[in-house]
DNA sequence: AGACTCAATCGCCTATCGGCGATAGACGAT
DNA sequence: ATCGTCTATCGCCGATAGGCGATTGAGTCT
């Protein structure tokens, strides 16, 4: 009985549902959408009052699953929302329908 | 510039999201999900092919945001989704639009 | 009562996570 | 070239998470 989702689109699902799963992270992204501009790290750190590592730690997280896009801008970095990344984002029931994940990497 | 999502909202979010952090529990999620009959704890073991302990770990997390609703037989247990809280679960979109999170805890 | 079954809990171990300070690398300005 | 600024990375730490086996507790059936 090893009717099962396969534990690559489980982990893709799961590496989706890491990212948001830390109140830092949720914090941060809901910051990035309400001032539309991208902001840099700085602006970030100021924002959340924690160490800047703390934060491009954070930031890198976001970014590996495309949720957060960066922009290198002379020495500092701009990130902002990947609005289409907002639209693919997996919802429970795609979990429950078992719909391929989509992929983290890609185009979204 | 204080000007966050408050913390209570995030680690709403964030807990939301956790449960569905892991692949194992993606699986579990989608085998309930699939049969759609309520399961007890060993045909999920015997799916999964982890421990009873493991197994029954991951369950308790799922039941603790209303995701994964019990109901005791006899002696065993039987674990089925909670359609209402499929719907819902929190999109990526409400974190963005900083909507308030459906509480993990209420009747959803 | 006693034996059996099923699932939750406990204790332990290892790996990962989230936080920090310190350091290093990239770039602009002087 | 040098300094100052900005951000990524490294190393460390305590806490949490995920895995396991063993035990306990609750329920059924003789």
């Amino acid at each position: 009985m090893d009717e099962l989702l396969d534990r690559a689109t489980a982990q893709t699902y799961a590496s989706w549902f890491r990212a948001l799963a830390d109140p830092t992270r949720v914090q941060i992204v809901e910051y990035l959408a309400r001032h539309a501009r991208p902001m840099s790290v700085g602006e970030i750190v100021a924002a959340v009052g924690l160490a800047q590592s703390t934060v491009s730690q954070h930031l890198k997280i976001l970014t590996e699953v495309r949720f957060v896009l960066v922009e290198p801008v002379g020495t500092a970095r701009h990130y902002h929302i990947n609005d289409a990344c907002v639209d693919c984002f997996p919802s429970a029931a795609d979990v429950v329908m078992g719909r391929p994940a989509p992929s983290p990497n890609g185009a979204c």
